[in-house]
DNA sequence: CACTTTTTGAGACGTCGTCTCAACACATTT
DNA sequence: AAATGTGTTGAGACGACGTCTCAAAAAGTG
C-alpha cells in the first residue's frame, strides 16, 4: 500500500475531530491515492463502484471536501470542471494547460513561493497556499496552428481591408 | 461613454469574422464595461432585465464567450463559481483571495511575467496568459481566528492526548 | 451489549450552463 | 428601399454537477 504516511494522517486528523473512520472514506482516500492525475467526482464515484463497492454521490463529495480539509488533497478548476488531485508532503506544484490539446503539465518554481510571500506582505495577507495556472499552447499545438493560419492566410486577407 | 478604445476593438472583431453587431452585444458589452468588480453570468442577465431590456440567458453565455475570445473579458473560477471581469489594455493581474470572507483583492506583480516566460521556455510552451490565485487571510480575518482558536485551546487540549 | 453520535444512501432538488429550432434581425446587393 | 442570404435570438427542454433531507445503519464508547 503506498501513501502509508498519508493514510495516518488522514487518521489522524478524523480521529482528532471526533468523525469516524468509514470503510467509504478508506475507500475513498485509497482511491484517489491510486490515481495519479486529476481526476473529477463522477470518475471517482465510478471507479469505486466499478470496483464493486455501493458508495453514494453524497458521500463521495463529503469526503472530498473533508480530504481538501484536511491538506491531503487540492480542489483545481481546470477549463470548467472541479478537478481533485492527492499531495505528497504538502509538495506545492503547478499547471500549464495547453489550449489545444487540453494537455496539463504540472512544474515546480521555488521562485513562486517567495513571489508569494512578498506580495502577501505587501498586502497584510496571511498566505495559506496559491494556484498558477499557465495557459498556452504545447509545442504540437502552437505547430498545427502555425501551419493552420498560413493555410488561410489568403482566405483572410480580403476581410482584413475593410479594416478602419 | 467609459471604454470607448475597448468597444471599438469589440466591433472590429465582429466585423472581422463577419458576425452581427447587434442590440443584445452591445448591451452586454456596455453592461460588463459598467460593472467594476468580478460578476458572474447570471448577474449579469438580471442587470439588462432590469435595465428593461429583453435579453435570454442563452445570448449571455454566447456572448461572453465571443468577448473572453476577443480577449476583452477574462473568465475566472474563484470558488466554484465562474467569474467574469473586463480588461484594459490586456494589463494582467491577479487575485489574492480571503478564505475568511472571501473578499478579493487585485494585484499587479510584474515578477510573475518574467517567471511564466521562464517556466514555459524550460517545458516548450508558448504562453499565452496566467491565472495566479493566492488563497489566505486578510488581515481582519486572520486576527479573528487567531482569538477564536485561542478561546478554544483548553477544549482542544484533552483531544490532542490521543495523538498518535 | 447498550447507548449515543455520526454517517450513509436514495433520490429530490437547485444552480449553472448548453442545445435546439423556428422566428427574426443584420448586412449586402440590387 | 426592397430583396436576399446568412447569422442571431429567445423559450424552454435538457444535461452536468453538486447539495440537501431524513430514516436507517454503522462507528465509537463505557
Amino acid at each position: 500500500m503506498a501513501a502509508q504516511r498519508e493514510r495516518e494522517q488522514f487518521l489522524w486528523f478524523l480521529r482528532q475531530r471526533r468523525l469516524h473512520v468509514t470503510g467509504e472514506r478508506l475507500a475513498l482516500f485509497d482511491e484517489i491515492y491510486s490515481q495519479h492525475r486529476h481526476i473529477d467526482a463522477e470518475e471517482l464515484l465510478a471507479a469505486l463502484r466499478l470496483a464493486g463497492r455501493k458508495i453514494s454521490r453524497a458521500t463521495v463529495y463529503r469526503t472530498l471536501d473533508l480530504l481538501v480539509e484536511c491538506g491531503l488533497v487540492r480542489r483545481q478548476s481546470l477549463g470548467r470542471k472541479l478537478l481533485y488531485e492527492h499531495l505528497h508532503d504538502g509538495q506545492q506544484h503547478d499547471h500549464l494547460v495547453c489550449g489545444g490539446c487540453g494537455r496539463v503539465v504540472e512544474f515546480v518554481s521555488p521562485g513562486i513561493t517567495a513571489l508569494q510571500r512578498e506580495i502577501c506582505r505587501a498586502h497584510g495577507f496571511s498566505p495559506d497556499h496559491h494556484q498558477l495556472q499557465i495557459l498556452g499552447l504545447c509545442l504540437t499545438c502552437a505547430e498545427d496552428r502555425a501551419a493552420r493560419v498560413a493555410a488561410r492566410h489568403s482566405t483572410v486577407e480580403a476581410a482584413a481591408c475593410s479594416s478602419p
